[in-house]
DNA sequence: CTTCATTTTGAGAGCGCTTTCAATTAGCGG
DNA sequence: CCGCTAATTGAAAGCGCTCTCAAAATGAAG
């Protein structure tokens, strides 16, 4: 079973090489009897170009990265990430592109890798997961030129294309949710630093606003998506003596269920509680938990197909929402 | 800012293409001045080889690839993946090697993928994490002569590189401990059908049986690692009045935690608990749990390290374990 | 049966880099 | 200084595929 090339199959068909590569890529005129010839020899030999020869000569690899910033442990261990990559992985296997991951650990490795990463031209494009520090590099691929998507809405940049889901709309169903059940003292466990934490407590607010209900700000708390930052924020909450939180994250709300616990609270009895993301930490709560679904791997699904289109040919700016649901 | 090429280089420094080629890639016989003064031009300008042609002329990608098999939610959802990952991105970043991230969703796509991994030649080598189903196609890269490397212990073929942690000696540690503790009636969630959960196993009955205690079959049963298994299959074995626990993955002993909890009974009182991974997850659990350390990120260092041999030179299998401990 | 516009093909020039192979230069002993 | 081996370089042939350009084949029109 040794390599096959195209020079190889045209031999065979008995035509020319730039003919076979014709056949395969689809070309128009081809007289259809060739076409079905080459093919055929095609299909029996599993011949497959060589997508390194491919790419030199083409300018394109069909490899596209996904850039995952600020990826500590804690992050990575959310469930949001292995998520997503799910989604964009389904979506790179249905376009034949080839994923490759960039995990930026430290600041070093994130200067190095994407120097690297835009020097080489390896790659046809990324999707970036934005980030509090997005705007470190975002910049750097403007400039050079390499299409990109970023999920999550960008903080500054607003002529870039990204993907991001209703955070403001999910902030606002889950407040309202909580008022609806007859609370007023809804606290919320946020997270600052990004947009999309940013939204949510956007989107709290409102609620609040529109439902006439005052804001204290010793109800609103922030913490880094982590479990024990939930558990943290909500021991300091409690003494507010909220009645019902909203937690930006299932990950957090679990740390946050269990300050509520230690506290002789129940749920949702003493505190209702709302989580966001729906995954399936929150599913397997003790009380299984209500939470404002996201749908990450469609996320991921879409920001590959944006991205595989501005690849393509040019589209403009877009700009996605997509909608969430309370559960 | 545009594309340079080795030609330019070798243009701006006075000497030839391959004197270029030579410089980068550390070849003797280079004139020092010579060599330092195309090593200034390069540095000056940032120029960066092309990987593409590079490859194409050395028949050598540099991209290594990760295949995950059997990656449903469930599965990809435990910490266990994203913390390998990092491990293994952390590697192939050191080593200027990149990644391509494979999950093979279902039986169509792994065969196709599978397929077209080794067909198109685009990978140097590949990583791949065991599985209950790994014999399906292991031997498809045998047969190819792909290099790969194995995380996680094979079924059947002993003559191929792989890397592991010693699951046998943590299942005994586990057990070991739970007796010492005074424990008569040690109970076992594991998991079946893959030799990691075999293993630990083997390793917990070689524990009872040198501690002179008989094994009870009520108490050994298994789940898939998933935090509702746990949930489900402790509770069986409760009917078994267990007063020790093993179990086989911190995400299950998650759920075995609620099981005795929902029970009436406290832990540790009334059951010891032992888990396995030592990721997050256990340390947030409500009494931290006692837990047996994996190595799961240096496993992932490893497997690239290995590969990267084995795509250098050749080595012959290297079989590796790696010892975990009680924490 | 020509003629001219098309449709189909093939030849061949790259893409940017690695790698022989041979030519050029240096270093040394005599 | 000359001859000979060893250290340095450069010229050029690919790697396998894409794509332009022009030639060859086909067909409609006259």
């Amino acid at each position: 079973m040794k390599k096959l090339t195209l020079d190889n199959i045209a031999e065979l068909a008995g035509v020319s090489r730039a003919t076979v590569s014709r056949v395969i890529n689809g070309y128009p005129h081809i007289k259809p009897d060739v076409r079905e010839r080459v093919q055929a020899i095609i299909t029996k030999t599993g011949f497959t170009p060589n997508p390194i020869a491919r790419s030199l000569a083409s300018d394109r690899s069909g490899i596209i990265g996904l850039v995952i910033p600020n990826s500590p442990r804690m992050v990575f261990t959310d469930p949001y990430f292995p998520t997503l990559i799910q989604g964009i992985s389904q979506a790179t296997n249905r376009l034949s592109l080839t994923l490759s991951l960039f995990l930026l650990a430290s600041t070093d490795d994130e200067d190095r890798t994407i120097r690297s990463l835009l020097s080489t031209g390896l790659l046809d494009g990324v999707i970036i997961t934005a980030d509090r520090r997005e705007d470190s590099f975002v910049p750097r691929f403007m400039d050079h030129g390499l299409p990109f998507v970023l999920i999550g809405r960008p903080e500054k940049n607003a002529d870039i294309t990204y993907i991001d889901c209703d955070n403001f709309a999910g902030g606002y169903m889950a407040a309202e949710h909580l008022i609806k059940l007859g609370r007023r003292r809804v606290a919320i466990v946020g997270s600052n630093g990004n947009t999309a934490g940013d939204d949510r407590i956007s989107g709290y607010r409102k609620a609040l606003q529109d439902h006439g209900l005052v804001e204290d700000t010793a109800l609103i708390m922030c913490g880094d998506f982590s479990m024990q930052s939930g558990y943290d924020v909500m021991k300091m909450i409690l003494h507010a003596k909220p009645d019902a939180v909203f937690v930006a994250s299932d990950t957090m709300a679990l740390g946050v269920l269990r300050a509520i616990r230690e506290a002789g609270l129940r749920v949702p009895d003493d505190i209702a509680l709302v989580g966001f993301d729906d995954l399936p930490p929150a599913l397997q709560a003790d009380p299984p938990l209500t939470t404002i679904r996201q749908p990450i791997e469609e996320l991921g699904v879409m920001a590959v197909e944006h991205l595989h289109k501005l690849i393509g040919k040019d589209a403009p700016k877009a700009v996605h929402t997509i909608l969430p649901t309370t559960l």
